[in-house]
DNA sequence: TTGACTAATGACTCACGAGTTAGTAACTTA
DNA sequence: TAAGTTACTAACTCGTGAGTCATTAGTCAA
């Protein structure tokens, strides 16, 4: 998010020759306005202006307006999955500990990041754009689901949780955070007093869900 | 294709009459094109056709697209609403009884209705409509919201409950109602095998809910 | 400095869909 | 059954925004 050209770029010149770096830029503005406007609403002369070029450019390096949004939706994801994946490694402790570092890592990582606007956005367009949909999903939603499967049954398994049903134990855990995110960049965008402002509800959320979980008394 | 044949009414003639029956056919046929297209994505001509009608008709009844809209959010919402307030009213048995009753209500009488649509709709253009959305928070999720409150406050106030923060566990709760009806309407529409079939996530989620909420060990 | 290359522009076309309206057919009443 | 009323239609206008392309200007190699 560095450099990512104002609205105005007052400073260069009318006219500059960026190659490398345009499609970043393009695909940075996308995320902005089509968060913001939908996949209709979005007008591709807001998103070239946003990104400090005009609309011919757009076509220099995207085919087509769904191309351009196909293209938001892999980098976006590209970086949420590393992560992912990169919090999988090998964990020796409590089961317990783990949900929380999971959790907590998916907060900091994606929830609380733009990122999350792509997944309202995904939600919004899924049922016009079944390819994005399925590639959103695959990628992104059963991984997810499967990490978090594994760490309850690897409670389960430990004796640290109790037997409960995995898949919906799952489904209410990925609900929530799912929440977040969506109600973050809808409702809280048209009625800024809603917004769901620091971890307090992370803190709490864990708890919940340990306390449901947790085999012991109340471990505190 | 030619001829504007109705794809809906079958029998009728070309050209039929109905003047009382008009409004409520349209806000019908809009509430299914909406949710499948979106706001913007949907088309006017589309919305009539299926409500057996040409576009001019829906122009009889409704100033603008975005009147018919809001119409759509009015008539939907109002019959949850109303089942939301008789569920409100005194009951006086055990709090863990009252919560199963009241989420089961919200399941069979939202979630699994084409009502579920509307918020998936909502999510998704409340950004472009922040009078639908502010519309749709004051009568919906506040209401709602503090409901569950009640609920929960109940159950503290009985020592049936732990002293849990409330307002994040209400939105735990909410959460997962709200994101079974957007999945259903977004990703189980573009990709059919994920949608969430029968009521077994109800009946796990309650347990899960009441499994971190309830005092006492294992009430079965 | 110049010429070649091409990133970028902005004015263009064109399709599509919201909204309009003159006319028609279904219903009513006498 | 004829005149009157109006719900409804079909063909229209018109604004908008996606996509195109001839032209312009930034960059670099010689």
């Amino acid at each position: 998010m560095a450099t990512i050209d104002p609205i105005e770029a007052g400073a260069g010149p009318r006219r500059e020759r960026r190659k490398d770096d345009r499609p970043g830029e393009l695909v940075n503005a996308a995320l902005d306005v089509f968060a913001e406007r939908g996949f209709a609403g979005a007008r591709l002369e807001d998103i070239a202006r946003r990104a400090g070029v005009t609309k011919g450019t757009v076509y220099l390096y995207f085919a087509s307006k769904e191309e351009l949004f196909e293209a938001v939706v892999r980098q976006t994801l590209m970086s949420s999955i590393a992560r992912g994946h990169a919090t999988v490694r090998d964990f020796e402790g409590p089961t317990p500990e783990l949900l929380r570092i999971v959790l907590t890592g998916w907060w900091h990582g994606v929830v609380r990041t733009k990122a999350a606007a792509l997944v309202k956005l995904i939600c919004a367009e899924a049922s016009n754009f079944p390819a994005v949909a399925q590639f959103y999903y695959d990628n992104v939603i059963e991984p997810g689901r499967r990490l978090q499967s594994r760490i309850i049954e690897r409670g389960i398994a430990r004796g640290e949780f109790r037997a409960v049903n995995v898949e919906h134990t799952v489904t209410a855990v990925v609900a929530a955070f799912l929440y977040v995110q969506v109600h973050q960049w809808s409702f809280a965008k048209a009625i800024p007093a809603t917004a769901i402002e620091g971890d307090g509800f992370l803190e709490s959320f864990i708890d919940f869900v340990l306390g449901s979980l947790v085999v012991a008394e109340d471990p505190r």
